[in-house]
DNA sequence: ATATTATGTGTAACCGGTTACACATTACAG
DNA sequence: CTGTAATGTGTAACCGGTTACACATAATAT
């Protein structure tokens, strides 16, 4: 392996020279730098970034904290993050949580000893003063820590209302909201968007917490769908849900969207599988991971943040499981 | 941060009695490990595995290249390496190669710089020499890449007859079998099996390349049904050309599995919250990324390899898109 | 003409570990 | 009692970068 003091005798210069010209700080003479590159290229000079961080204390590496990557939502936004950190010559540790606080403390001391540049973290769990005392660069992503932390979500409470409104539009009149676990802030936004339309149409409706989990969301729904055969429209606060309680309805007879009308929330590619495909309000999920690696990166590299919230919108995509709106 | 000369004062030893006690080799007398592990207690020392790395020109890095995590089979052969990587105290780098060779190579050659301990490859893009070259611990997961690299892949083979037999075992007579990409080995260890059950079979079938994408698989079913009004039997080579196929019958009024059967192969969970459940080959996904990392992992650590070819069991997992056994 | 500033370079210490090697002591065999 | 092996420890070099600081020269200001 060839060191930088190799290219160093190479050029004639000294090793401080060298490293001065390699990071583009400093000052060096047109001509040093002339023999400096040329001896680079004759050696196929490559710097060791291991070395580097030792001495700098810094990495390029950044974690990538989320609950589990095997939940439908994740894989878009790893993938985001990992396109954008690759652009700016980063890489991407992947961190399955669990939501488990230890399980985040560790990760987070295993990476601090490696010098880590930064965490992109999608956790709720873990309470905000740890999170400020990491002097690190944070991004929260999809769930807010708090507001010193630079955070990307959804427009959740757009959304919320968006659906529950094209629910409405669509001619329901006896609404089932499947609220999503009660600690997680984007699933309380999303009900309190709903809520707003609530306010604002004469519908009655019902609501129920529901884990995002399939089998238990098709249970949930079946069980009430079977108490209520009012019911005429389904708005989830995620796909998995909508995917269960659209189960749900087959299980019962029900026809889709004629008897019963489904919305879910997220926009994860499952959801045109389905038959009929869902309804959704669809997040832009790889847009919020490229702006959380983006604005993790501006913070690391020092460069200042305009803006410490960014709410990305969302959008209804309408396909089979509503009806062409009446209106 | 407290260092191991720190450490080493304050027991009153020198910093090679403490590197040794830390890594549990040379000689340490009793006293002197005591008085080490006071000390690390008392100072709350903690090893610097950058400075370690440099040293050593090991780290505890490993390096998970996959086409693209979006792809629904990943996720979980990700999560699994992860958690066995954390068992063993290793951290897992994601890279999305898209199969793109020059990518892999960027990916290698980054993380190279970074003493990273072994990768964990699915790609088959990149040609044998390279990774031969490599001089680095590599095992290849769901697809060969040559004999000398230790191997995780399902029993494809057997899942093609097993998919193909339990088809004409539920009656279908006319069957269909969607291939998997040409130059992806384990999608043609899929056909041979298939074609193996057909010639115990007296069944007529045709076979279509279709690439494992929804929306195409999808088109590519549909207009091969349309023409041909006697097939009652699909099997895909994987999940999400399942789907495809489904939505197809779907979209032409097919009664499944009254009418046409289908069978895909992967196990992904999506197949559960489609409608009918998709039966499926399953693999087991978890299982063969946990072994993949322990097989790496067990390289790194220069243990024996026993086996250089882990087949893994495949199993049918009957669902809603088959009849029940006509026997 | 002199002071000040900008430009340019090299030496050597430092980041925080690992380890070869030299040296010492003790145990045991012959 | 001596030779050899096993046990135990410390010094200092090394991994491959970065950078404070000292020093030198050229350019510009006063």
């Amino acid at each position: 392996m060839t060191t930088i003091r190799d290219v160093a005798k190479k050029a004639g210069v000294s090793v401080a020279t060298v490293s001065r010209f390699l990071n583009g700080n400093g000052y060096v003479s047109q001509e040093a730098a002339i023999a400096v590159k040329a001896a680079v290229e004759e050696l196929n000079y490559e710097l060791n970034t291991v070395a580097r961080s030792l001495s700098t204390k810094k990495s390029n590496l950044i974690g990538l904290i989320l609950p589990d990557i095997t939940n439908p939502f994740f894989p878009e936004l790893a993938r985001a993050v990992e396109d954008v950190a690759l652009t700016y010559g980063y890489t991407v540790v992947l961190c399955n949580s669990d939501e488990d606080p230890k399980k985040e403390k560790n990760y987070i001391e295993t990476l601090k000893k490696k010098y880590i540049a930064g965490f992109i973290v999608t956790s709720n769990q873990l309470d905000a003063p740890h999170y400020a005392n990491l002097k690190l660069p944070v991004v929260a992503l999809d769930r807010v820590i708090n507001e010193q932390i630079p955070t990307v979500v959804s427009n959740n409470r757009q959304g919320g209302f968006m659906g529950a409104q094209a629910l409405v539009d669509r001619g329901s009149k006896n609404l089932l909201f499947l609220r999503g676990p009660e600690d997680f802030g984007s699933a309380n936004d999303r009900y309190i968007g709903f809520k707003d339309a609530m306010e604002r149409n004469s519908v009655t409706y019902e609501t129920v917490f529901c884990p995002f989990h399939f089998a238990e969301s098709e249970s949930i729904v079946e069980k009430i769908l079977r108490d209520n055969k009012e019911i005429d429209g389904i708005f989830a606060s995620s796909d998995v849900q909508a995917a269960g309680a659209l189960k749900a309805a087959h299980n019962l007879g029900l026809a889709v969207p004629k008897d019963l009308q489904i919305i879910g929330f997220d926009g994860i590619s499952m959801g045109e599988m389905m038959t009929p495909a869902l309804t959704t309000i669809a997040q832009d999920i790889y847009k919020m991971g490229a702006i959380a690696a983006r604005v993790l990166i501006k913070q690391i590299e020092g460069q200042p943040i305009d803006n410490f919230m960014n709410e990305i919108p969302v959008s209804l995509v309408v396909r089979g499981t509503t009806k062409g709106a009446v209106t």
